[in-house]
DNA sequence: TACAATTTTATTGCACACAATAGGAGGAAG
DNA sequence: CTTCCTCCTATTGTGTGCAATAAAATTGTA
């Protein structure tokens, strides 16, 4: 009997236009986020900070679904450009506060009109992005 | 006036569940694919060639959304391993033709299993993984 | 109080991912 | 035939991403 090999065929995978989708759109970002000087990584890394102006390591990786070998070198590299301040907490010197600066404060006026550029850029209904936003969400609550 | 700087906090951005998605899922292939020693890269450009036994680097770029600098070292580990030929095309030397090997075929089997796996891991609704292929390939087509 | 276990961040090693560039092959135009 | 242009792959450099491990501080426990 003939065993049958779709399920291996990329067109027949689900993770796969996930995982192309995720990366083309990011690739749609870098021409805006280059004007500020930013990558795609250290973009949604100054948005949580720019939302809570101070946080801890642990708290921004699981926000971000980063662990520390990713978020350590680029929020070192945040600091380096003067938009982040790296300080140990004086309670518990294990924790990390990472704080935004002034410079930091004053990116998120430039990046104010990323979401919408991109926005036209890809251009989808409303309805389906809802629907898209909705099962995503609900697939990163199951994992 | 108050500026509105909804758009910037990650909730409401489209773009961050699906990168998030994209690598938690990816992550959940990780055991599986540790059993056949392959990394997730590795594991879709074999799919190209599971389906297509022979392909040259410029079209498995463009069905994997992957440029040279990326497939070049990954085709370089397949054929390391030896699941995979590299040679240039006689006709014309500029193009390197990608045929897979006997072992590469031997693997195939191996792979069969991890779809179902995957699928029982993520575990979603028919109806919503059919909507969710269905706009991911649409903002595939329009990017 | 000792000391074992846990928590939090940093480091290391490996594998992408992509922009930019290089370099060799094939084609086109004169 | 030669020169310019295009095409295809490889290389380089930067920046993630993550597993595994290390290191230091805190907490739990006998």
């Amino acid at each position: 009997m003939e065993k049958n090999y779709d399920m291996l065929k990329l067109e027949n995978q689900l993770c796969f236009p996930l995982y192309a989708c995720s990366k083309e759109i990011v690739r749609k970002y870098k021409p805006f986020l280059d004007e500020i000087d930013l990558t795609y990584t250290q973009y949604i890394t100054m948005m949580v900070l720019w939302e809570h102006k101070e946080m801890n390591v642990k708290d921004m990786g699981e926000l971000l679904y980063l662990d520390s070998g990713t978020l350590t070198p680029v929020l070192k590299k945040l600091e380096q450009k003067g938009y982040v301040a790296r300080a140990r907490d004086v309670q518990d010197e294990r924790v990390l506060k990472v704080t935004i600066t002034e410079a930091g404060e004053q990116l998120k006026e430039k990046a104010l009109e990323i979401p919408a550029k991109i926005g036209s850029c890809v251009s989808m209904e409303p309805e389906e992005a809802r629907k898209l936003y909705d099962i995503l969400q609900k697939i990163l609550k199951n994992i």
